[in-house]
DNA sequence: CTCTCTAGTCAGATTGTCTGTCTATATAGT
DNA sequence: ACTATATAGACAGACAATCTGACTAGAGAG
């Protein structure tokens, strides 16, 4: 339909990201429904993509995910309360706590994994497996690239 | 900090493309603030995303945002309030509407779209320009895959 | 000319996010 | 040890961005 448009106008690195990211979202989030997680908001897998093993604070799951920690505490009351993620008082600071996950939280989040792999095999079936490698070679670049701070050129 | 766990753990296609979209939604939204839109915040970014040159309706916008009509028509309305939107009858439909960049939402898509290029032209001098070449060729062979609609495997 | 579908809006509820404030604890400087 | 400052987290309230449901006007099929 808007085919002729898009090919005079080549899209923005913006767009070329944005729209496969998007992609991954709704697919994780179609599965993990299908799978029976029926009280879940996209917005409640925040949390999880940034949880360290060992559990996080709430502070730094705030930071990693650019948002306040006053929201990010609201997304983990949600999923604490439905037994997704405990806190548990932090052995090495009285004033803090560590959020992790629960054997609840951990089968969620293998639904989760699983999911994004299929996504990814089904990519490399249709670009070519030797093209999705590299894809994904060049993304791990990219982040190491974007997760070190430099000055802006 | 935390580079020992995340060598251990291999990031899945999410977070690859997660990592760097948000870089791009950041960086976009500091260069615009920082050229003297400051009435603008993040989620009014996305009519701008799908606008086609010639215009496009509501529900076109919606559609391709994946979200619903009315809360594209409230972040329309945003916009066409501060001028950088108009809604003009559409000749060909007496029911529809098209939504048009006015000439102060061409300057912002032009600010944004520089602001993008900078961002990739940086990335290319620290991940290397033949690299970055690849990456946003591979990018675009993919956005072609998960625009293509296909039977799920 | 009816019947059904579609584009857009209105009204209201809910979700997710923010700012401001506060308490308890940690940490650094004396 | 004592004080000053910084940090972790929570409470309260406001606002932003989204949703569902209901409606009007016009399009399009028969």
């Amino acid at each position: 339909m808007e085919t002729l448009h898009e090919l005079a106008q080549p899209r923005l690195i913006g767009a070329l990201l944005r729209i496969p990211f998007q992609a991954t979202v709704t697919r994780v989030y179609e599965d993990v429904v299908a799978a029976g997680y029926t009280d879940l908001r996209p917005a409640h897998f925040t949390p999880f993509q940034h949880l360290r093993p060992e559990g996080s604070h709430i502070t730094e799951l705030a930071e990693r995910a650019q948002m306040t920690k006053q929201s990010m505490g609201y997304l983990v009351d949600y999923l604490e309360a439905r037994g997704y993620v405990e806190r548990v008082l932090d052995p090495a600071d009285g004033r803090a706590k560590l959020v992790r996950l629960t054997t609840r939280g951990r089968a969620l989040a293998r639904v989760a994994r699983a999911s994004l792999e299929r996504l990814e095999a089904e990519w490399a079936r249709r670009l070519g497996s030797d093209s999705m490698a590299h894809l994904h070679r060049l993304l791990e670049e990219l982040v190491a690239v974007v997760e070190q701070p430099s000055a802006r050129g």
